[in-house]
DNA sequence: CTGAAAGCGCTAACAA
DNA sequence: TTGTTAGCGCTTTCAG
């Protein structure tokens, strides 16, 4: 008797001592059978470890617990078969739909989830031609402001450090960055874009590498905090101050960010809010089937200030 | 057909062909009702946000896939009512065990536990007079050792700042602290002993209080390394150094503690051994329900000596 | 308004 | 070896 207006308010409370009495608890997955609903959702996420995601999950847990629903989670490191078995664990525990951030090049369990109608949610990165749709935050944008900011500053020497080119994640920050070296008219120069994978030893090694050549650029946009710190090693290492010697802007805003010394100048990502927003489409979408509204939503990253760039010209 | 013996190898392959073309999923729920059996268990953490618990909750996963388990997951924010309704969602959802770090406010839901004869294992804190086995990290150890490599540099006026008390951890690592106290002869200082609550405010409030009292310590061991980052602030906001003008030991080993400047020195944590370890628990009692072994498992912190400490007499 | 019965998709036990 | 059947615990439907 779930609630059903017709039973008086004694016999409920009755009731409800018997319930709690004999401790008992309704079996949800006989529930769940029946009504071919489980009140679960999947969570697949590249990499807990990085400390972009912990937040985006709290914001995925919270928001599905407000609105009753649990949630099964997986790691996947990036690695395209783990996401394959992913998607099927989620689909033989039925869960009632699925957030999840996939590498760019496993484009075909998109497409088989699409042929299978299954709800789904992409969440920080989308996979290109996918039709579903996909809560992230503006990447091209984020990265022209941060490049933007070294302009502005009087930088012309401006080096790009990226992240696993693999991912759309880079592609697009790579692109904001050459969107603003366009935008300013500045030179565009091959050798000062360097691949990294969004590993702090990645950005170590890539700022070393920027720093032995010969015409060493004066500042540097990295594509996320974390191979901003291997940076600063490298950057130390070699004798070299920030920001006097070279301005570094970093993408992310991890706590490190504000602790390190110099503070790190980077773009903040309203990660709580991600997940929160991705649970909450993916939730109204598994509750009224109809689709009101599906366009992607994008949210608007922040340029926080800090003391690692400074005017080519402070000097 | 679960893999019988006595199914010829071609009978198989066409089966599998029928399989792969209608794209057959086996129904987990329908399988669980009937098995009593999800093969899944539930990870019950107190907060994601906090650098300690992805790594762990890494570890569980991990291991748990291994064996074939998936994990739903849930957030308490250390909020007793949230920690009790996470326990009745699991128990809804029927998982097959449960890995969990409850608030030590929090003894009845693990009685009730018991009760039901449900399998747990607990994580990182342990709820005393509890019957569930644990998997911790030798705190008071870690604490002692922390305590003793201050006073090994020729510390006799040292401080603790604590954690949140209502939490067996912050309790264990202020009893080794003690123990390192007495074992040396030191003075105890009852004012030197100032409670936190494992928040990076928390430890910065902590250490301004410190700083200004009139005999203000010349070392600090602080309960983990978020609220030394905190106290680092405090002590910089003074103008004073590190680790010339009072020596600071953290506990976690978190990333940031080898990034920031000075290198804080630590106790580091087997974090990811920790998750695995009590999925492997938690497993092989589920899988074979006699408890071969059901002794705590207590693993071993280590010091990481970085630039944050140094002797008294140095100067 | 209350009670009985069917069935969700699977496995285990039993019969053929 | 193969096919049939009961039943896991719930909800929904339909009859009383």
């Amino acid at each position: 008797m779930n609630d059903k207006p017709d039973v008086s308010e004694e016999t409920k409370k009755k009731i409800q001592k018997v319930i709690d009495k004999l401790g008992y608890n309704p079996n949800g997955i006989a529930r769940g059978l029946v009504l071919q609903k489980t009140h679960t959702i999947g969570l697949i996420i590249p990499d807990i470890s990085n400390p972009f995601f912990p937040e985006v999950a709290k914001g995925v847990e919270d928001r599905a617990r407000e609105l009753n629903y649990s949630v099964i989670f997986c790691n996947t490191d990036n690695d395209k078969k783990r996401e394959k078995e992913a998607i099927d664990l989620m689909k033989s525990k039925h869960v009632d739909g699925i957030i999840l951030s996939l590498s760019i090049s496993n484009k075909e369990e998109i497409y088989k989830l699409e042929e299978k109608n299954f709800d789904v949610v992409q969440i920080d990165r989308k996979i290109p031609d996918s039709n579903y749709q996909a809560v992230v935050i503006d990447n091209t944008l984020g990265a022209y402001n941060a490049t933007s900011h070294l302009i502005e500053l009087g930088h012309t020497d401006i080096a790009h450090i990226t992240g696993d080119l693999e991912i759309q994640t880079s592609q697009d920050r790579l692109e904001g960055f050459k969107r603003a070296i366009g935008t300013f008219d500045l030179d565009y120069k091959e050798k000062w874009i360097v691949e990294g994978d969004f590993s702090k030893e990645s950005g170590y090694k890539a700022m070393k590498n920027l720093l032995t050549l010969e015409d060493r650029p004066k500042a540097v946009f990295i594509a996320n905090d974390l191979m901003a710190i291997g940076a600063y090693e490298a950057i130390f290492e070699m004798g070299l101050e920030i920001p006097q010697d070279i301005s570094v802007v970093g993408y992310d805003d991890i706590e490190i960010a504000s602790i390190i010394k110099p503070g790190l100048t980077t773009m903040t990502q309203p990660k709580y809010k991600l997940g929160q927003a991705a649970a909450d489409v993916l939730i109204s979408k598994i509750d009224n089937k109809r689709n009101i509204n599906d366009e992607d939503i994008i949210l608007n990253p922040k340029l926080i200030i800090r003391d690692s760039t400074r005017g080519y010209e402070d000097e």
